[in-house]
DNA sequence: CCCAACCACTTGACAGTGTCAAGTGGTCCG
DNA sequence: CGGACCACTTGACACTGTCAAGTGGTTGGG
């Protein structure tokens, strides 16, 4: 049909719905969340997303679970162009992942908002934070052994934390006003440096 | 007038209001928050918070500017209690505030739902912060002396993140660990092992 | 050919929310 | 007494998520 449209892609409503619903996310981030704002936007009326998703959080959780699999081949394909896959690749990547996507990043790891057992939300979420634990387990393999998994999830605290109090605004309140990349950068550098 | 500062018997409506806030936020976390509800626990119209607060920001930047008055005396008795100001009690003690005042601690890093520039809040959140910073100063003059600044912060953000993936279940659901408090407990200690 | 079933919605209603304008009762002050 | 000020309250508005019932189009069987 009459494909123009300057909007979102023309497929199904349900599809539509979740493009449209990233839009939002982008541009009025993830507090002023309305089911009906998405649903104007994807040129629906205000109940379709009720009937596709059963409620809110059924349409969150879709959105979250999405992001986990744009995280996930995301930090696949930095550790393909490195050729190794290393601690420190992966953890920028995690940080610049979290940092372009802030609102979506913020609501894949809102429970209260979503499904939080929703069986492809959970598939999803563990793909993502399996490729951390094992790109640890075989980083350590040459030295520390005995803690690698202790050291992974403290690794994923860190990258997560630097996400969190980047996007919110906190680090820059407290130190230096320049350029919150580059702050993220020397961080990064220094956690790296402290791990062996 | 004739009372001073500070009052304990039949608080203020304003102090009523904050009160309530408080048991709300306990009890509905703090994504069912509604000033109508706060008003309602307070026993007052559902629009009293509006005088007192201007909007629903305001009430909650007033709650969370209270949060960083309360982690901040955390801190501050807790490094007292041992005599030495230690990294790893800063952060055990950080990280105890904020699983132990959940929603409370998500609220006072959620810039959206706040008035981000309110002075009081700025205050109170860089003298929380601020101890943080000394105490690396002050445990590094020993040793590494160039980066300490950085590795406050980094410090910072793993705490921040441990809190964060704890309270959003993401560790347990990754870690099949049963009790959070220790999983917790071994991370902290790996990274402050790590650091030395 | 027709009619039923199903799908993908839409329409209309309801209770609940934050915000605003205007009103109300009390106390203080000159 | 009269006004000013304070601490609210009342009532309204637009907006939200959810629900029940309805609608139009396609399909499949008798």
């Amino acid at each position: 049909m009459t494909s123009d449209g300057a909007n979102e892609d023309q497929a199904g409503g349900r599809a539509r719905l979740l493009a449209a619903a990233r839009g939002e996310l982008l541009e009025h981030g993830s507090a002023g969340l309305s089911l009906r704002g998405i649903a104007r936007r994807a040129g629906v009326s205000h109940a379709a997303p009720k009937y596709h998703f059963g409620d809110r959080a059924g349409l969150l959780t879709a959105v979250a679970a999405a992001g986990f699999g744009e995280l996930a081949s995301a930090l696949r394909s930095a550790t393909a162009a490195e050729g190794e896959l290393s601690l420190g690749v992966l953890g920028r990547t995690y940080v610049a992942f979290g940092l372009a996507n802030r609102a979506l990043f913020e609501l894949m790891f809102r429970p209260d908002q979503l499904h939080p057992d929703d069986p492809d939300l959970r598939a999803a979420q563990a793909d993502a934070i399996g490729l951390l634990s094992t790109a640890v387990a075989a980083e350590s393999g040459t030295g520390v052994t005995e803690e690698a998994p202790e050291l992974a999830l403290a690794s994923w605290a860190f990258a997560h934390g630097l996400v969190a109090l980047v996007r919110d605004g906190a680090l820059q309140n407290v130190a230096g006003e320049d350029d919150p990349a580059l702050l993220v950068e020397r961080l990064l550098q220094v956690f790296g440096r402290v791990l062996r």
